[in-house]
DNA sequence: AGCACGCCGACT
DNA sequence: GTCGGCGTGCTC
């Protein structure tokens, strides 16, 4: 097998090691070239799919060299900027170039670890399409009549081939038509093929085509206008531009007139959303102004889709409006002109498990680098990364103030739980400043919207005589109780148990809930307001696509009044009946144990506010908390970004938090508690000789235990000024010194960059 | 990722 | 005595 090749390429496997070299041989040798997918076998007999890298002429130094089984596609599957990016990546989040592979393909496009004939199967073959025509010898007016007469007694070949005939009109000589416009029965088509009359032919069939035509662009508004003309004029000096543009301040409006510039210059355009939960009401404008240009990529779409998007934007010619989640940075555009990052701020365009642990805005910046591409960001709370970035000048800034239509910014009220509950004004959860709103809302026909950071009937059981909680066996967390499944759940690992009726430690009192979730406010409400229709919007409730999609449409018809839910219904979802939403607990958010806490309040309540109010009707917003006076809670309801901005800086810039420094925060993980804690001390020593007190740690994070695994973490700040490629470096060397350790064998690291 | 290799527990 | 558990390390 060795017979010493006399070119070798470095091919990238969708794994976490690093690149193989394999042999070149054959006709292969002048057709290969970096891009390519190709199959390679690894190991005893399993077959993987590989991207080829680089070519040159080194031997690697082992004992035997494979060859490259064959080429997968005579097109290479990536291009040049799409291989930079993928470096960029794998050096700067310190993660291999197979583990971003691994986010970037669609896995039809990445068979691994199959036998030859599986391997074969797995791989995706292009739908075709059966495709008829007249074979040569009956191509002409006098033979087809002949034709006609010899299949007198076969009417349905008869039938069939009028229906050819008909169907290629005048071109009876290398004209073809779908098979099935001239016959449903394949084996008529197989008696006419065989009999010579026709040739049948296999024709991938056709992904959607790009429409030529001129775009119905929206009318902007004189300040929409100024601030498209602003960006314009950024773009002249900076690649990246970002938009802080009020909720409701029309936005959307101003990407699609810059977008439809590419695209008039042939350009792509990828525009980059947080979640599929947004892309739907988007698609559909965007498909208004560009018809069928638009494409969507998220992990809604089967396998199949996304690889036909991948193969087809592969092979476009420009002009293409691309609207997806975070890995759709990966796609093959070759024509990129500008990528937006919608609701820049919001944290799900980080990946944070499994590697590669990258950020897709981040990304994006780097990728008018490497691409030669612009960025626009637009966020109503920019992140403070790029607010301070936009301040400095290395971003382009640009403000948008007023609210779109003429709507108001809807009023804000603080409603003070404690005072409520001294008061006797409060009702379970809810506070009657909330409640008497919502009944008047609902008598004016008016929708509300209730917001609960957390899932669940409630977060935890305890035991009224004991304290006993009910904890998972495998994580260090209290289940929380889902009352409609009639069960206790671990929101970590996944652990389902019954809900006990006796105290399992006393053995005399009953557990009961405590603390409170989407699935009891759902329950409370529909018992407070018993002639409201009530749905609730949570990770539990839209397991399916179809069940998202129906609480959406449900809510968005006004056939449902309250809609209660987490996080995810904060997401530009644009209603206009909504008039109040009520912000259940914002102290769980003010009291997150994070350097981000104050910032994620404030972009989750600022968020969720701006969905009072789109139409026209006014609209309120009630958020319930105990700590009326929060500095962040008093910045939300005044409106003012800038205040926050200020306080939170200051707090970033005395600890040395981005955007003064930059973060990497390092779990060590085992089952073996003795070991991590030995393994994180001698971790923690060397590196506190090399960064000094820029490190943190080792200790516990908030769940120290996942899974099984004991976890220990370090956080290391880098301040600005100081090299971060550097202290990765020696990071990366300190973390293999520790992963080659034999006593450590047991101890796995896990290295967030920026988490 | 898959697989072979290797070292400790309950069975024919 | 062996079958088999999964922890560990290697694959060009």
């Amino acid at each position: 097998m060795d017979s010493e090749f006399e070119k070798y390429a470095d091919i990238v496997l969708p794994l976490a090691g690093p690149v193989f070299t394999f042999g070149v041989g054959g006709e292969l040798a002048a057709r290969l070239a970096p891009g390519h997918g190709v199959a390679v076998q690894l190991g005893a007999r399993k077959i993987y799919t590989g991207i080829v890298w680089r070519l040159h002429s080194e031997r690697p130094a082992c004992r035997t060299v494979k060859g490259i089984e064959r080429l997968l596609y005579d097109e290479p599957l990536m291009n040049g900027g799409q291989m930079r990016l993928w470096e960029w990546i794998a050096d700067y989040y310190m993660c291999s170039l197979g583990e971003v592979m691994r986010a970037a393909l669609p896995s039809l496009l990445k068979p691994l670890g199959f036998s030859q004939e599986e391997f074969d199967l797995r791989c995706f073959r292009p739908r075709t399409l059966k495709w008829v025509s007249l074979a040569a010898r009956t191509a002409t007016a006098e033979a087809l009549n002949e034709t006609f007469e010899r299949l007198k007694r076969a009417p349905r070949q008869y039938e069939a081939l009028i229906e050819l005939a008909d169907a290629l009109g005048g071109e009876l000589f290398g004209g073809a038509v779908p098979a099935r416009r001239v016959t449903s029965d394949t084996a008529v088509l197989r008696a006419l093929e065989k009999k010579g009359i026709v040739t049948v032919e296999e024709r991938e069939a056709a992904g959607p085509q790009a429409v030529e035509g001129e775009f119905v662009l929206p009318l902007l508004s004189e300040a929409q206008q100024g601030a498209a003309r602003q960006i314009r004029e950024q773009w002249q000096r900076l690649d990246t531009v970002l938009l802080h543009g009020a909720t409701g301040s029309g936005k959307t409006e101003i990407y699609i007139t810059l977008m439809a510039e590419q695209l008039a210059a042939g350009r792509d355009v990828l525009m980059l959303v947080p979640e599929i939960a947004l892309t739907a009401q988007l698609i559909a404008r965007l498909r208004r102004v560009f018809g069928d240009r638009v494409t969507s990529y998220h992990s809604g779409l089967t396998d199949r889709q996304r690889t036909e998007t991948y193969l087809r934007l592969n092979r476009s010619r420009g002009g293409e409006v691309v609207v997806g989640v975070r890995s759709s940075l990966f796609l093959p555009l070759r024509h990129l002109g500008l990528v937006v990052v919608d609701e820049e701020h919001d944290g799900s365009f980080k990946q944070s498990d499994p590697a590669p642990r990258y950020n897709a805005r981040d990304c994006a910046v780097v990728m008018t680098r490497l691409c030669g591409c612009k960025c626009l960001m637009g966020s109503a709370t920019p992140s403070l990364e790029s607010y301070m970035n936009g301040l400095s000048g290395k971003y382009g800034a640009v403000r948008l103030g007023e609210r779109y239509g003429g709507a108001q910014l809807p009023r804000i009220v603080v409603s003070d739980t404690l005072r409520a509950a001294r008061r006797n004004e409060r009702r379970s959860h809810f506070n009657r400043d909330l409640l008497d709103r919502m009944a008047g809302a609902l008598e004016r026909g008016e929708q509300v919207m209730l917001f609960q950071n957390r899932r669940g009937f409630s977060p935890y059981v305890e035991c009224d005589d004991c304290g006993w909680t009910a904890r998972c066996p495998h994580c260090n967390v209290t289940l929380t109780l889902h009352k409609s499944e009639h069960a206790l759940r671990c929101h970590y690992c996944g652990y389902r148990s019954d809900v006990p009726v006796r105290c399992p430690s006393c053995g005399v009192g009953t557990p009961s809930p405590k603390g409170f979730g989407t699935e009891k406010v759902e329950d409370e409400i529909a018992a407070l307001f018993p002639r409201a229709r009530v749905a609730r919007l949570d990770r539990d409730t839209t397991r399916s696509r179809s069940g998202y999609e129906r609480i959406i449409g449900d809510f968005e018809a006004g056939r449902t009044d309250i809609l209660v839910g987490t996080q995810m219904i904060t997401k530009g979802f644009d209603f206009s009946r909504v008039s109040l939403v009520g912000i259940l607990n914002a102290d769980n958010l003010l009291n997150y144990p994070d350097f981000r806490a104050g910032e994620r309040a404030f972009q989750l309540m600022t968020q969720v506010a701006g969905r009072a109010g789109r139409g026209q009707v006014a609209g309120e917003v009630v958020i319930q908390t105990s700590q009326p006076a929060h500095p962040v809670v008093v910045q939300v309801v005044a409106g003012d970004y800038e205040a926050m901005a200020r306080t939170q800086l200051a707090d970033r810039q005395a600890f040395f938090y981005p955007p003064y420094g930059r973060l990497a925060a390092l779990t060590l993980k085992s089952g073996d508690h003795a070991r991590l804690h030995a393994a994180a001390a001698e971790f923690g020593e060397r590196l506190r000789r090399i960064f000094g007190r820029r490190l943190l740690g080792p200790q516990p994070p908030a769940v120290d235990r996942i899974k099984g695994e004991h976890l220990l973490s370090f956080l290391l700040k880098i301040e600005g000024g100081r090299s971060f490629a550097q202290a990765r470096r020696l990071l990366a060397e300190e973390m293999a010194r520790l992963l080659s350790d034999a006593r450590y064998r047991s101890v796995k690291v896990v290295c967030n960059i920026e988490p």
